[in-house]
DNA sequence: TTTCTCTATCGCTATTTGACGATGAACGAG
DNA sequence: CTCGTTCATCGTCAAATAGCGATAGAGAAA
């Protein structure tokens, strides 16, 4: 993963409101995950429910499934993991580059 | 890490600049790592540049650090980690299936 | 002192974001 | 067909963001 597209999934990241939307679609497990579903957990209205879940979509964390008259969205788990593993490595690289010194010596 | 919090850092990692100034510190390894430093290894006015270091700065990845006329600036390794764990924390919980969604207003 | 370097900040502009209400399209139910 | 529900999108507004040049303050250096 790039970092262009990393930073695309971190400002997708970037508000407690779309973290908040991604534990509910987890908690509900690709039933009942419709908009209003998640507006009705959320002090928000629901275009802007609709936003935001736009936003999770379009950085590929969520994942859009017509059911009748509804829009189910369920986790992309793949995408999740896939991030998961290019944060952790991202900080890797970070954090092994720094000399083991200046890692024990943090500010007060 | 609150959501909030972890939403701070998330925000301030969502511009690929920003990632560049991250490895260019860990590169530089705490010598050589002031603005002016930073601000030739891209191709960004120093303000600019300035800047995004302010935004690493609020969001407590990047120390700053007076050296004489220069003010250095190094990787706050303490932080990254704490964030890295919140990060896998947070994956952990959405993808695993017993994840409470932490709900900002309950439906009536 | 004077000069030079470094850099944070100001002012400005353009773009993006977050929030809302309103609306129209799509579809199921009656 | 008609009604109700769902929801993406439009328009609008305020605020934040990203970029730049200009500038002032703080030290080092001459």
């Amino acid at each position: 993963m790039q970092d262009e597209d990393l930073a695309n999934v971190m400002r997708a990241l970037g508000h407690p409101v779309r973290l908040s939307i991604l534990r509910i679609l987890a908690e509900k497990q690709a039933n009942n995950c419709c908009c209003t579903d998640v507006t009705q957990c959320l002090p928000l209205a629901q275009s802007t429910v609709s936003q935001h879940i736009k936003v999770l979509l379009d950085a590929g964390l969520v994942v859009r499934e017509a059911k009748g008259t509804r829009n189910c969205y369920r986790l992309h788990g793949e995408r999740l993991r896939s991030f998961g593993s290019a944060t952790s490595g991202l900080f890797d690289s970070l954090i092994s580059d720094s000399s083991p010194a200046l890692r024990i010596a943090e500010p007060a």
